[in-house]
DNA sequence: ATGACAGGTAGGATATTTCCTACGTATCAT
DNA sequence: ATGATACGTAGGAAATATCCTACCTGTCAT
């Protein structure tokens, strides 16, 4: 019964995850992948947004490690951290094997016989079990 | 100055962040990815949730085309769809030369010549956003 | 047909996100 | 010092996400 879980790593994980689910934020990273180091001038120069509203999605990217700030006189230049940005390849890595199968068909044969494995089980054991759904 | 499109391709790319932003719905592929297709019953059975909320999940994640569902009797059995992740490795792909480059500490050097140049004049050249970690 | 079961939809409460305007703080130029 | 610039914080409105309790639909067993 493992419910979500709350180390302080998957909580780093769940900021990133979070910090990525916006298109104004995935747009930040690509104009700091793109162009490099920036001030928030600069960088909100492209968006239709208030100032402030900008300056909260730096501080959700800032959270999640994805994005450094540097004083420079009265401006603040950002830089994409992508360091984090390991954590995402890595939650990928274990799921390549089955869009690689699954471009080349493998993938749907296994998936039969897993089926035909699960139908199988539920069957023997007579589905007694699992009523803990509280 | 380009805000954030929306054509569809983009829009599907949207989808499938924001279902990857909750950690409940991570965990549902992680389960389909290592136990193979299941019922709801026993997906949900992990999770501390009224069954609606966890059959909004399951939509969300229909939505985004990361599962599929198939009828098997007064069951849903529900499958990883793992193409659509496709998109964000591709998404991940370009910044994995800046978390090489930082991790072998080169990026930090050239990340310093750009904030000079930056500073000085951050648009003397086309330069911007060209630095190799080779 | 009838009841139990699997899993969905409807509608609503609450929390969170996303945006805004107004204002504060630090730096630079004069 | 004074004003302008760069950027943040405070606080609030509106949209959305997340969860719930009822209830409905379709399937299976009797």
């Amino acid at each position: 019964m493992q419910c979500v879980d709350t180390t302080p790593a998957a909580r780093a994980e769940d900021a990133i995850f979070a910090a990525l689910a916006s298109p104004v934020r995935r747009e930040v990273l690509r104009l700091l992948r793109e162009r490099g180091p920036q001030s928030v001038q600069d960088l909100a120069s492209g968006f239709a947004m208030a100032r402030p509203s900008f300056s909260e999605h730096l501080r959700v990217l800032r959270d999640a490690g994805l994005v450094s700030e540097r004083r420079d006189g009265r401006r603040r230049l950002y830089r994409l951290e992508a360091v984090p940005l390991v954590r995402v390849r890595d939650w990928l890595d274990p799921y390549e094997r089955f869009w690689r199968g699954r471009l080349t068909g493998l993938r749907d044969l296994l998936d039969d016989m897993e089926d035909m494995n699960d139908t199988r089980d539920a069957a023997a054991l007579g589905r007694a079990g699992d009523q803990e759904t509280t």
